[in-house]
Formats: C-alpha cells, structure tokens, sequence
DNA sequence: CTTGTAAACGAACGATCGTTCGTTTACATT
DNA sequence: AATGTAAACGAACGATCGTTCGTTTACAAG
C-alpha cells in the first residue's frame, strides 16, 4: 500500500537540525542539569534563534527527554567501542575500566549522565528517572554479560556470582566518580579500578 | 575589655528564627536541588513572608549554603548516634552499614547530600562544591577511624589497608544509594551492605 | 502604659523564564 | 524565473524569578 517514492535524502533537513540541537546541548543539560538549563544557554548553544527551537521540539522538557536519550545512548556507544576492540573478557573488562579511569575528564562531557541525571530527577521527574533506571539495568547487564563470557571461556572461576560482582563494580564506579569530580581528582577512581582488578585477578583460573 | 552584661537569652530571637527557616527548608533543597529551589517554595516551606527571609539571608544562595551545612552535618549527627550506641568496631561498621540499608527512604530526607549537592554543585559552585568535598573526606576519614579502632583491638586482621578499605566502602555505598533512589527499590543496596559485611567477616580475626 | 528596636511583612521592581505567533528567509520543485 | 512549503526568526506575552524597601507588627525595657 501507499508506496511513496522517497527522494535520495530520506525526511532529512528538520531531521538532522533536530539532532544537531540535541548535539550542541547535551553537554549543557549534563554540567547544569535538566531544571537550570534554560532556553538563552540552548539558545547560545546552538546559535539559532528562539523561535526556530520550538520547530523542533515542542517544549524544553521534550528537548530534555532527546538530550538524556542522547546522553545515556552516547555512553554506551563509547563503551562498546572499547570493550569490542577486545576479544577476552578480561580484557574487556580492563578496557571498560580505564575507558573511566579519569572522571574529571568524563568520556560525557559534564560527567556521567546517569548520576548527573539520576540524582536530579530520582524525586523530580518519572520520565528521565525511569530513562536513568533502563541505563543502569543496561550497564549492569553489560558488565555482567563481560564477567560471563570469561566463565564460559573459561578465563574465570564458574562459581563467581557475576551479577552481584557487575553490581558492584556498578555502584564503586559511580561512587568512584562522584568522589573524582566533587575532589576535581581522580586519583579516588584510580584506586577503586586497582581495587577491582586485584579482584578481577584473584577471580581468574 | 569591652564586657557586656548579656542578658538570660544569649542572641537567640534572630538565631532562632534563622535555624527555623533552615531547618523547614533542608529537605526542599536536598530533593529539588538549590537551583531549582525558588523564593516561593521556601515561603512555603517556612509559611513565612517574602521580606522576612531577607532579614537573616542576605540572598537565596546563602540560606543554599547553610542548608548545605545543615544537610551534611545532620548526616554525621545521625551517623554518630547510631555508631556511638556500640562498642566494638564491627558493630560499629554494621551498625553504621544498617543505618544506611533504605536508601528510599534516606535518613536525610531527600537522600544523601554529599551525593544530590555534590553531583550538582561539581561543575557550577565551587563554594558548595568544597563544602561536599570536606564532607566526603570526613566520611571516609570515619569509615577509616572504625577499621583502624577494630585493627588497633585485635578485632581485623592487621595488615588490612583501612585507608583503602573505607574507600571502597564509601563509593560503594553512594552507589548503591543513587541505584537504590533510580530504581525506587532498596534492593541493590541490601546486596551491597551484604557484599561488604562479607568481606569485613572474611577480615576478622 | 510608653517607647525603642528588631522582626515580619507584602507590594513593587527589573530581569528573566518558557512559550507563542506573525513574518521573513531559504530552498526544492515546477 | 516563479511558486509553494517548511525552516528560521525575533518581538511580544504572561508568569515567575530573586531582591528591595517602606510600613506594620511584636515585644522587651524603662
């Protein structure tokens, strides 16, 4: 049915305007947050005029919502990027960690999106928290995906209870982190990483 | 020099007044952040008039700075109350562990300070940024003091860096409480609690 | 009770917020 | 080159922001 003969660029021109907005702001909402980022910052951003932004979105919280998406979305594509250079598990694990190992200068830009994002909207606002709570799910299964394949490969002990150690390494990274930037050092996530490691290597056969 | 016959009441009407506004006021700042806190929010919080405010804070942001205080200092309050009620210093740290096993409902209404201003404050206020800063090094300074007391009375192994230890403690923890608030389930940080009593058990002599 | 001083107050200020809308500009299709 | 449609635009809107200030109220001292 209704087979429409698409030209070359497929709905393109507002399209990619769209996420080049998206683009220019997600370092914005990820340093200031969703509530202080206001439409003079996304404005300057951007160098586009008011009213060509609400062609785009229909409001700053829909804005939002895409910047979060982005955000989280871009972390995971840089994540990937490193660990699928790697063919064991170990190291890709070791490459996730040093992929984090200085926080003050994040991979995101402003931090990592699900503690900036997460803490602002836990009480605030459903729809970014629960967007926070699929990223973690994520994480935590990516990690835990990794400490798996090295069981199956055989690299790591079988017994290893691999969800709660992906949950751990979740929760000191992101602790690693917060620490790191609030110290503007990060020797704090250079140790907790050397803390994982040793385990890592106490766990591998 | 100078000595002033003072009456019964040592400054207490204006200083009175001032903790009430700061008190009434904690909890709105720890869940809504500092930027997003308005004028409006705290009359209502106070049921105190607009121009009364600026009788004690010369300015929103500094009534911010002295709820910051209040926030963190309360965390060590209660903190202290719970690990002075035991001996030993594995009681201490379980205790202290236990205080914190619902992050959903957070002894400090709103949840954890150091991490909700620390993720906010890192890039935008030094001033509240420095104050989360003395705050974590405190934490991790107390965490470290209750490992070394169980070492000092033969209660952990000796060779344990407690230094290091109280790290890995701290971020975990601050972890597990920013999971805990995104998922609106203590679950995870129940794991986590288990994990770490675990290995102190695995230290104890 | 009178008086003096500090606290409480709310109207009003200029600035900025997010959003709307009528108009101009840009550009792909005739 | 003419035309049609969508994007870009900025002035203007009402609402709310943080702050100021002249006035009223509360209350302790005399």
């Amino acid at each position: 049915m209704f087979i429409v003969n698409l030209p070359i660029m497929v709905r393109t021109k507002s399209e990619i305007t769209k996420q080049f907005i998206i683009h220019q702001t997600a370092q914005v909402f990820n340093t200031k947050g969703v509530a202080a980022t206001t439409i003079s910052d996304i404005m300057e951003a951007t160098k586009m005029g008011k009213g060509s932004l609400y062609t785009h979105f229909e409001s700053k919280e829909h804005l939002a919502y895409s910047v979060v998406d982005y955000n989280l979305n871009d972390f995971f594509v840089k994540m990937g990027t490193v660990t699928n250079l790697k063919y064991s598990a170990k190291e890709k694990l070791y490459a996730f960690l040093d992929f984090l190992h200085d926080p003050v200068n994040h991979p995101i830009k402003g931090g990592c999106p699900m503690l900036n994002f997460g803490t602002e909207a836990d009480d605030t606002n459903p729809v970014i928290r629960e967007k926070v709570q699929i990223a973690i799910k994520e994480a935590q299964l990516g990690i835990a995906a990794i400490l798996k394949k090295g069981i199956i490969d055989g690299e790591f002990q079988k017994d290893w209870d691999v969800d709660e150690y992906a949950l751990k390494i979740f929760a000191m990274l992101e602790g690693g982190v917060l620490m790191s930037r609030v110290y503007q050092d990060s020797m704090n996530m250079n140790v907790l990483i050397k803390i994982i490691k040793r385990e890592v290597e106490e766990r591998t056969v």
